[in-house]
DNA sequence: TACTTGACAGCAT
DNA sequence: AATGCTGCCAAGT
C-alpha cells in the first residue's frame, strides 16, 4: 500500500524533526529518512507548504551543497539563516555551511 | 485531463 | 570546476 501524496508531508515533517538541534541535513537526507529516497524535491515541496508559524526546524534542512535553497534576498533565506547560526551553525565565506563539523 | 514547474541530487560531459 | 540531463512525485496552470 503506498498511500502516499496526504501521507507523504507528514513523513517529511516527521523526518525534519527528528533532526537534532544545531545540526542540519540535506534534502535527500530527509527524503531517504522519510521513506522516499531520490525524491529530494518533494521535501523542498513539504517544506514549502509549511505555515510559517510551524514547529518544524525546517531550517535545519539544506542542499548537499551545504548551502541554502531560497533565492538570496528572500525573507525566509535570511531567516533560515539567522536560526542556523543562532544554533552554532557556521557558514563559510560564501555562505556555505561546513557539513564536515557534522561528520559529513 | 495534459503539460510544466519545483526549498534537490547524482551522474555524464 | 561548470554545465546539462534525468529521476522522484505532487501541485499549479
Amino acid at each position: 500500500m503506498q498511500e502516499y501524496a496526504p501521507d507523504i508531508n507528514q513523513r517529511i515533517w516527521r523526518a525534519v524533526a527528528a533532526i537534532p538541534e544545531g545540526k542540519v541535513t540535506t534534502y535527500g537526507g530527509v527524503a531517504q529518512k522519510a521513506g522516499i529516497a531520490r525524491a529530494a524535491r518533494r521535501v523542498g515541496l513539504a517544506l514549502r507548504g509549511l505555515p510559517p508559524d510551524t514547529s518544524i526546524p525546517w531550517h535545519r534542512v539544506v542542499n548537499a551543497q551545504g548551502r541554502i535553497s531560497l533565492p538570496e534576498g528572500s525573507v525566509s533565506h535570511a531567516t533560515q539563516r539567522e536560526r542556523l547560526e543562532s544554533e552554532g551553525i557556521g557558514f563559510g565565506l560564501n555562505g556555505k555551511i561546513d557539513l564536515r563539523q557534522f561528520g559529513w
